[in-house]
DNA sequence: TTGTAAGCGTTATCAA
DNA sequence: TTGATAACGCTTACAA
């Protein structure tokens, strides 16, 4: 390695002609300084571009500075969104993010979250969906007492330390959308129901039928996984029927992109024929023909919500704020639905 | 904050019997130890699952055991395999992996980056494209001398610290498949001509073509973006000239779906009246009817080549290796490809 | 409001 | 082959 010209805090305060601990309060925003100490310490730090030491720093007041981000999640463009919303708060905070994927359906997932966050030290965690709907992982670190987020669209019986994507409302407005163009025999792919995002929107678009006089019967229901060949299975069944239906809502966008994959394969035209919608709006709801409508979640100000509160949490000065959070997505009409052609 | 209940190095040394620095050095491996005292030391770790603090480690050691990604990537998929590639080495070799997205285009963005290496006091940094293609970036962290690695498609005139993968060699690969199918008259949408990788593949391309005989007049190029929307604009250029060719190349699976895009609207059926094919094999690539052939690179493993690199150039005992590593993406045959019509 | 001194858990120096 | 002891750069009692 090399010679270390790094400024220390020794450095700062002997420029300043103060001690270091008046240096420290400086850097911690500590009250306990003078108006005019303050401002030329603030202005020497500037003029010498001291950064403290992480590491130092942690030492000594046992945090580090680092927050984990948990994820196993297919849709790389959700991290991506979540990475970058989290790192937004992060980076004007002073904090890092340290990614952990991970495997939640294996056994030792509980063991291999628990031990990244021992071995990488972070100071809290943020989790996102669908690990964030273990509750024994939530409580795996609450009983170890690390802070942890969770990113969910129901508030999980732990309203606390979560941030909701409001799933449900977005669905009133996806089946209004489909009722106001004259849609009436609307079928449904849903979710995994273990999923709780997928029992809400399961919930909240029957619902928001039934509240506009409309039924969800058993024949225009299938259950998927959420994948693009369990869409492509789905819609494979709703659309050998007879009537078929004239519009179909799936749980995300995988599966609706199945469900035009078999329209193109049976020869039924979208939107002319059919309407499809999903939810999401990930990549590939743009990139498709025709276009999905589909359901956006605000992913990177749910991220910035959910890691602010987070660094509220482990901050010890500020109590830790015990209010949910709730976002709501909203519609983005593109070419796959359209007047019902009745 | 709790009552740290964790065991410490000296903790181990206390039940060992030996001093601290014995137990250090097992930890480090190092080969001035007892073979009888190594075992015994190794036991007790294991038994009171000691684990040694990276904060203490670093700030003693001046080394911080985190490791730097670096990107700016529409590609999230991309930037989810290489993460997940990097994290296999990192996390087997006590490493964590800490993300900084960019924006390689703005003026700050060296700044910005040698700033997060500064705060973040990262061991060595990853860099993946396009950002990889700075020599300025690449540069800069030379003059402060922390190690870095880039992953690109050449070598950049830096081939030390760089993992490569074959584009040049993949677009043997396309360009055969399309002339076996009997295509004469192929055409390529480039990528901006200011990366190296969009150079690679159109150098590559065109070499290919003609070591097979086979011409690419001017009016067969289009200059693209590596967007969508030049996708459509090129694809129109190309697809609107009489005759028109029988085949596209793409220099990626989003300008490749403006492609099918424009195909659609044009009425013109793929691959029947005409081929396509893209390079990234991104999820997009098997959702779009038809679904994309393209080349497929092994992200993850050459993740998993270049942090396996970097970790060896850091470690102090091992020499850095001084080889070039290359990588060789292939092909994937799909549906948007097809035997030439005439 | 400011300073002194004692750590935090590890590695590095140098002697035994 | 081992072990005392001093760093590493910072925070935190405890004084002043």
């Amino acid at each position: 390695m090399e010679t270390k010209t790094n400024i220390t805090i020794n450095d700062v305060a002997r420029i300043a002609g103060v001690s270091k601990r008046t240096i420290s309060r400086v850097i911690n925003g500590s009250p306990m300084v003078g108006q005019a100490t303050r401002e030329r310490v603030e202005q020497i730090i500037k003029e010498v571009k001291f950064q403290p030491d992480k590491q130092a720093r942690g030492l000594a007041s046992n945090r580090s500075y680092l927050l984990g981000l948990i994820y196993d999640n297919p849709d790389a463009l959700y991290i991506d969104q979540v990475q970058r919303g989290a790192l937004d708060i992060c980076s004007s905070l002073g904090f890092e993010l340290v990614v952990h994927p991970c495997q939640w359906q294996s056994d030792d997932f509980i063991e291999d979250c628990l031990n990244f966050a021992s071995r990488s030290r972070v100071d809290g965690i943020i989790v996102i969906p669908p690990v964030s709907e273990s509750d024994k992982l939530a409580e795996a670190f609450k009983s170890i007492k690390l802070p942890c987020i969770r990113i969910a669209s129901t508030d999980l019986g732990d309203p606390d330390n979560i941030v909701i994507s409001d799933d449900r409302g977005a669905m009133t407005d996806i089946a209004e959308h489909l009722i106001e163009l004259g849609h009436t025999d609307i079928a449904m792919i849903t979710g995994p129901m273990a999923f709780h995002s997928s029992k809400e929107r399961f919930e909240g678009f029957k619902d928001a039928l039934r509240v506009n006089g409309l039924d969800l019967p058993e024949n225009r229901i299938q259950f998927g996984e959420n994948t693009y060949e369990t869409g492509i299975e789905c819609a494979r069944a709703l659309l050998t029927q007879t009537p078929r239906p004239t519009a179909i809502f799936a749980n995300n966008d995988e599966m609706a992109a199945g469900a035009v994959r078999v329209s193109s394969d049976l020869g039924i035209k979208i939107p002319n024929d059919l309407s499809i919608a999903g939810f999401d709006d990930n990549i590939i709801a743009s990139r498709i023909i025709p276009s999905l409508t589909t359901i956006k979640r605000p992913v990177q100000k749910i991220a910035r919500l959910a890691t602010q509160k987070l660094i509220q949490s482990i901050s010890p000065d500020q109590g830790a704020e015990h209010e949910k959070i709730v976002v709501k997505p909203y519609l983005i009409t593109r070419e796959s639905t359209k007047q019902c052609p009745n």
